[in-house]
DNA sequence: CCTGAATGGATAGCGGCACTCTCTACTATC
DNA sequence: GATAGTAGAGAGTGCCGCTATCCATTCAGG
């Protein structure tokens, strides 16, 4: 197919597509003269994937390359490219990190079992971690710690599931594209699930009466 | 204190703190003369909170004022204010919904005995998660529905320890901010203790030796 | 009382990002 | 041969979150 229907068939105006020849989101297509290229299903697919990230995963052009050089690469252990994925995905933020928040972080680690980590800068995960925690601190909220162990309890559950999920997938190429989107895409369903959680927990104890006092 | 204070002791320029001021993110001080005001610190702990939910909650300028707005409601129940507050920090995608997938969002209401909503696009959080599955669908992963459970699963024990930590906190003010802080902090790290649960899982199933057909 | 630094208030400018537009030279199709 | 579509590339756009500049005023130190 051109770019043309490539762009009917994935909702993505042309332009953008262009861009993200240019920005090695996309393959180039088979060239068939100076001015007609080809593209096929994988390059459909590479595109909503795209979309998928940019969208609902909220990741940067510039991560979203990354993500894609992780996934592509051919010459690495498959844990090893989950760990690239990984990080690609979780982006620091620009918060300074307290002290007493990476002691917590290591204080977690230490009560798991996970002795190794000692520089919590070293992975943007436990940097994401450690910048919550301290930005938790600095409005007064740095009891937010105590919620550490049982969120890991529930995520035990959770990532039990995203596990069989992946594990539904054979080739490695699958695998890893599973983790990207069950990672990003599960993200927001936690988030959402959460807050409807929340919300009816809240119904619940709250009520449409306002009565705090009652004893539970 | 006068606003070089306010700057030094959050760590936010000056300039900064002017443009938050005009946006209506943060009350202006107290005037004592045409160019002298006072700010006390109920501002510091404004201006904190503002940058935690940029920093880590993510949110855009636009939101965090209606945050405030909601936090700042006088004249309306507990219940209905975390509501505000939910829609407030839940900015649905552009991504458009997919019918099936706003089928399985009902599905899964209907599983649990939600049977009120009927308009998944009414509320933002309704909205997100079908937009999400909406978004795994179109990349092939509409398997991805059967997560719904098992998550709701693990967040009955995160909510609950949620509630807990937001239960601590005694006048109204302090449980929206409680929420609102633990909501979107919570959530920055709910994904990163998730995905240090991943990477522990895919290090105990994969290991560093390429042996994927062990039997577990 | 004088001087220099800081302040409130307002307007304009900047840098980054994700496109979007425009243009040229060409090609497929009717 | 007219029309529509295409590859490729550079410039332009719109938004967002600041940042710089300016002014009149005022505070703090000597």
């Amino acid at each position: 197919m051109r770019v043309g229907e490539l762009a009917k068939r994935s909702g993505v105006p042309v332009p953008t597509i262009k861009y993200y020849l240019r920005e090695g989101l996309l393959p180039a297509g088979v060239l068939t003269s100076p001015n007609q290229a080809h593209y096929d299903d994988e390059h459909l697919r590479r595109l909503r994937l795209v979309r998928a990230l940019v969208d609902v995963g909220g990741l940067s052009i510039a991560s979203v390359r990354e993500v894609l050089a992780a996934i592509d690469t051919r010459d690495e252990s498959l844990h090893n490219k989950l760990g690239a994925v990984q990080e690609a995905i979780s982006q620091p933020s620009p918060v300074e990190l307290d002290p007493l928040a990476i002691k917590d972080v290591q204080d977690f680690f230490a009560r798991h079992g996970q002795t190794e980590c000692v520089d919590v800068t070293e992975s943007n995960v436990t940097h994401m971690l450690a910048a919550a925690l301290s930005s938790a601190r600095s409005v007064g909220h740095d009891s937010i710690k105590e919620l550490l162990d049982p969120y890991l309890e529930g995520l035990k559950i959770i990532a039990r599931a995203d596990l069989d999920y992946v594990a539904q997938h054979r080739s490695p190429d699958d695998v890893i594209e599973a983790m990207v989107v069950g990672t990003l895409i599960g993200d927001t369903v936690l988030k959402a699930v959460r807050r409807l959680a929340h919300a009816q927990v809240s119904a619940e104890v709250l009520g449409d009466v306002p009565a705090p006092g009652r004893a539970d």
